[in-house]
DNA sequence: CCAATGACTACAA
DNA sequence: GTTGTAGCCATTG
């Protein structure tokens, strides 16, 4: 394997640990994991992770709360759906209470 | 190896 | 407040 496996190992384990009802950005996850300049990698990443229960890609959204990657999932409303499910408020594509429902990891060290 | 892409973010106009 | 440009870096062709 390649040295980015662990990468996504490191979103996975980070994305695991958003509790329910909570979401998060990309921009925090990557810095979690020492790579805060790789937040485009964090959705990258999240994109193999759609296919793993454990990592709820519905609860990471862009530094906006907007739910930049709904088009990414199996229906076109299924993230909101997901976090209006968990109690988050989502209207057009955005978090109502973004900073309310706001979840930051912690740091990831080795 | 080089070029293009992307579920991002920050800054400038 | 909106729009545009640039930086970022791993993946893919």
């Amino acid at each position: 394997m390649s040295t980015s496996a662990n990468f996504f190992e490191k979103v996975y384990q980070v994305a695991r640990q958003i509790p329910y009802g909570k979401v998060t950005t990309y921009g925090a996850i990557a810095k979690a994991i020492g790579a805060a300049k790789s937040a485009r990698m964090v959705g990258y990443a999240m994109n193999g992770a759609g296919e793993r229960e454990d990592v709820p890609a519905h609860r990471v959204v862009n530094r906006k709360g907007v739910l930049t990657g709904k088009h990414h999932f199996s229906g076109t409303n299924l993230m909101q759906q997901l976090l209006e499910s968990e109690g988050v408020q989502v209207k057009d594509n955005q978090i109502q209470n973004f900073q309310e429902v706001l979840w930051e990891p912690e740091i990831l060290s080795e």
